[in-house]
DNA sequence: TAGATATGTCAATATAACTGACCCAAAATA
DNA sequence: TATTTTGGGTCAGTTATATTGACATATCTA
């Protein structure tokens, strides 16, 4: 068996560390822009997950924030209010809620996004690709631990 | 200019949603131990950086933890309370704060960490030491933008 | 000694989550 | 067809974690 050096304790509590860090950083760049529209990072995490996977449901959001659903629903219902998200009726399943970013909502993905994108953008484009491939692997191996 | 084709939006969207998701579950796994103590994340995080920072002021701390020195404080007190962490003033200056994990608050660390060492280590545990090192580097970048 | 720094604390509020109890309509199934 | 399950909505109360703002105290530094 390998020895494994780099996987010592240490190494693995930095892990740790930085994960929060990463995480954090990210999510506060877009909070002057989020304040604008009065919305927070609740409203931010439900407004990426329903850009990347457009027409998502109710209970495919709910799997994906994990968060409960009268969480959910406080989230929504101001989106909905501010004319950034659409729900349209499933055509199968009749009750099942399709959720789209309509105009509005697709602008202030923009915006948010743009902040963040810096950052990201900025730390990896020093980086060759195979740094990049090799940080998405292990991101994926943690998620799917 | 390289094209970078690694880093259009659409890869740099995937990746602030694995950030999310590897924060979360990596700060969600330990949260039945934290229950047995009636702490939360909060806690986690102080001892946290406490554990990897003996000795840390509480200027230090909050630094690291980026909120207010009343929300440090609530946090706290209940680890004093609960004697997990000791206070030492400082010798140089007494003004200072000297914060330290004692025998408890390092049993409760170990606890602590020993869930969230399976998630991370069973993701690097086959990956090469290059793979690590990359991971490593470029969260390290993301962080320091 | 005057001002800056490190820390502590009171009070009120905001944000985002939770539990638990229900409800309805539609789909799936016995 | 009758019954059960599923997808979603909502009311009410509570908890966890953070905020802003004001102010106090001790200690260090210029």
């Amino acid at each position: 068996m390998k020895d494994l050096l780099y996987l010592k304790d240490d190494q693995i509590k930095d892990f740790i560390e930085q994960i929060f860090y990463a995480y954090r950083e990210t999510y506060s760049d877009p909070k002057k822009i989020l304040k604008k529209y009065s919305f927070g990072t609740a409203h931010h995490r439900a407004i990426h997950i329903i850009e990347r996977h457009k027409g998502i449901t109710i209970s495919g959001l709910l799997n994906k924030l994990k968060i409960t659903k009268q969480s959910l629903n406080r989230v929504l219902r101001d989106l909905i209010k501010n004319k950034s998200v659409l729900i349209k009726k499933g055509e199968i399943d009749s009750r099942q809620r399709h959720i789209f970013l309509n105009e509005k909502g697709q602008k202030l993905f923009d915006e948010i996004f743009s902040e963040q994108k810096k950052r990201i953008y900025n730390a990896l484009k020093n980086s060759d690709s195979d740094s990049v491939i090799k940080f998405k692997n292990v991101l994926s191996k943690i998620i799917n631990e």
